[in-house]
DNA sequence: CTGATATCGATAAAAAAATATCAAAATTGG
DNA sequence: CCAATTTTGATATTTTTTTATCGATATCAG
């Protein structure tokens, strides 16, 4: 059987170089403010542990020109190409649904914004929370979810509701127009083609972490 | 397939499969809830998405019983199995520095537990929120966390503190004895050997799926 | 000017991950 | 009981990702 659902694979660049990406940016960001002109591939490699090779590999894909021998890289010009590369350079409006304590949390965020990314709104159903602001954000009545995402032809939507609302909250962002979701919800989504999803399941996260350890502990006990 | 006791093996499973798993475990939960017995490979490969040699795979390393052909695999048992391995049948206590916004949605996030999960304490400088509860979790002064830490010998962190105090916050987790740290402060931290960091940036992620969206966008503007 | 050297980029090799294929097993339905 | 069918598990193959190697090149020091 064959259930490919990868339908994002247009571009030649692997997934796990596209996590890398902004680590490269967040960096090179750093290395800017701090006056830095030229960056070679191995301090970059250095700053997010990976080999300088695969640095390199990385850019080769994304950076408009070539590294300097003896010098590196421009480090402006690699910002921008990164920058354009992941789309940072044109601003998208994302909106949230579910103003719980996870959603409030995003609401307050700050750093989505230095990466292209500016939550406009919240819509929750629950009147405690309607008419609300937080971080200058302000919390709407989900009722007015069509018609706000369709005026302001927003795109991206997170999802930050509790599991059982979930699917249906996501069917009312593609009925929305909304393209891509990211979604709080730990429960797996169906989309139409087209519409792309990504679950961030985190105590799963946490939990793989809290796992790794676990197995370590117990090679450590092998040993002895 | 290696010789020796099948309980005490090394396992070399490898990161993609380490992700996979809660996400079988989730699913099988729910089925095991409606009743079902048996599960069969191709089945979990449609629930999420992946071709079923590869579930087949996945379980090869951590399922304890062979599947049975013409029936699948014993749902209650491949959840024991997933559980032992991903450690979740000892509870592991965890800390929380940082008690602003996403601090806070960590303390209220439900479905920590069901992973084995137990957020136990949250720590913060800021009189305004010390001494206070969140979901029945306290809030205590950063000057307690040592001491706490180590009474209670908890060995996972969770940094949700701006990006300038993570490093230092790290350390003292460190000092603690704290073995594995999960990092939403967007700066990569450096820790001694021995010590896992897992970083999640937010707003890269989903930045990440923004810039799919937009590179979508502009296939489909070219093949126009 | 000249040579030493750091750095890149290309190519090759290795490692890791996913997919394809198929015989063997065992349940099901007659 | 027996054949048909479904599903596993092993092996082989392909694809993807990472690492290794090395000649070319431009800067820097003297």
């Amino acid at each position: 059987m064959k259930t490919g659902a990868n339908f994002l694979e247009k571009k030649d660049v692997s997934k796990a170089t596209l996590e890398r990406l902004p680590l490269y940016l967040r960096f090179l960001q750093e290395e800017s403010g701090r006056g830095t002109e030229y960056i070679s591939s191995s301090v970059m490699a250095q700053a997010i542990a990976v080999s300088s090779v695969l640095v390199r590999k990385d850019l080769e894909t994304v950076s408009s020109e070539a590294g300097r021998p003896r010098l590196g890289f421009k480090t402006a010009r690699l910002i921008a190409d990164i920058e354009k590369f992941l789309g940072y350079d044109n601003l998208s409006d994302v909106v949230l649904v579910g103003a719980g304590g996870l959603g409030k949390a995003f609401l307050g965020y700050e750093g989505f914004k230095s990466n292209g990314l500016n939550v406009v709104a919240a819509f929750d159903c629950n009147p405690q929370v309607v008419g609300k602001e937080v971080a200058g954000k302000p919390i709407l009545h989900l009722d007015e979810f069509d018609e706000f995402v369709k005026a302001k032809k927003i795109r991206i939507g997170i999802i930050a509701v509790p599991k059982r609302a979930a699917q249906e909250i996501l069917d009312k962002m593609v009925g929305a127009g909304i393209k891509a979701v990211w979604n709080f919800a730990p429960a797996p989504l169906y989309a139409p083609k087209g519409v792309i999803v990504k679950t961030e399941d985190l105590a799963a996260s946490l939990a793989i972490l809290a796992g790794k350890l676990y197995r370590l502990d117990m090679d450590e006990k092998e040993k002895v």
